[in-house]
DNA sequence: GCATCCTGGTTGAAGGTTCAACAACGGCCG
DNA sequence: CGGCCGTTGTTGAACCTTCAACCAGGATGC
């Protein structure tokens, strides 16, 4: 843990800027969350899932590379899988040059349910954010999330040095 | 339901600010939950709870009002007051004007792990947020947020509407 | 070969959220 | 008053995520 006793505090405008940007996240995520619930049956988690399998060789990766490409557990992709498999829209299949791997492939009942979901997805999307921002801005809010993810990584990086460090 | 046939979809360039934000704000929101989770036993919707209340008259609010202040369901603010107050830190009292009514209030105790656990959130938030952004992006962090916001609060009014006609 | 450690993946329990249903009360209008 | 509707808040079930524990299989070093 680091010093906490000089803590620097938001001052009254950071606030404001911190209370939008958390506001307009949240609403924009329950949104498009809802939108998909509703019309797709599934969160927005396992259409990503869908997504990054279409988009691979195959239509199959595997699972640690899934969890990679959709930023998420290893934990939370094994139950995911788990019911996109029970709906008939993935499939596992045994990897065949590493025996403890598992491979996620995309059926054709799943890319249908994912080709019949992109479009209202990817209308609430456009509808929400890109139709509600100028150019300039959207250019603006690209640098903005790299720099965000960046420092994130970097966090990363620093947080496994420490704990090396601790050993 | 609109039209669907006509769908804008996403051009290259579009996607990939598309894909830079979702991923800098989910890695960014998992980051601060795991970090308030961690040091103080708490997710970050349950400390937005706290902070609310912190700032009200009397460190108290009736629940519809709590629940409106943090963009929370009224089921989801029930089921986690409910927790905050077998973990002492909120009390529920009976509203004198409107016998329905339930209004949370800050217990002491609550307080006291509230501020107990600002330092690390606003820590975190400084630096993964405030830190790695220019005063310039910020400003234009806040603008898209009010504006992404106010696209949201519009669509509302509009789907409310089109349910009135519906009838 | 074998002990050790690391990686890949799954599992179950605990906790959080959503949704639909419900009970209780206020407000309104006949 | 009495009926009707909208609001407030809670509840339970289903679902999703997290965390810790675990098994099985590779990789490394002796």
């Amino acid at each position: 843990m680091g010093d906490m006793s000089d803590v620097r505090w938001l001052s009254a405008e950071e606030q404001q800027v911190w209370r939008a940007f958390m506001t307009a996240v949240t609403k924009f995520t329950e949104h498009l969350d809802r939108q998909l619930q509703r019309d797709s049956g599934m969160p927005m988690a396992y259409y990503e899932i869908l997504v990054a399998l279409s988009e691979a060789p195959e239509r199959a990766l595997r699972m640690s590379e899934l969890a990679s490409v959709c930023h998420s557990s290893r934990s939370r992709l094994s139950h995911a899988v788990a019911r996109l498999e029970k709906e008939g829209w993935v499939e596992r299949q045994a990897c065949p040059s590493d025996r403890r791997g598992s491979i996620a492939v995309l059926t054709d009942v799943g890319f249908g349910v994912l080709e019949a979901a992109a479009a209202g997805h990817v209308t609430a999307v456009r509808e929400h954010l890109f139709d509600v921002l100028t150019p300039e801005q959207l250019r603006s809010l690209a640098e903005i999330s790299r720099a965000v993810d960046a420092g994130l990584t970097t966090e990363c990086a620093k947080v496994r040095r420490e704990e090396f460090a601790d050993l």
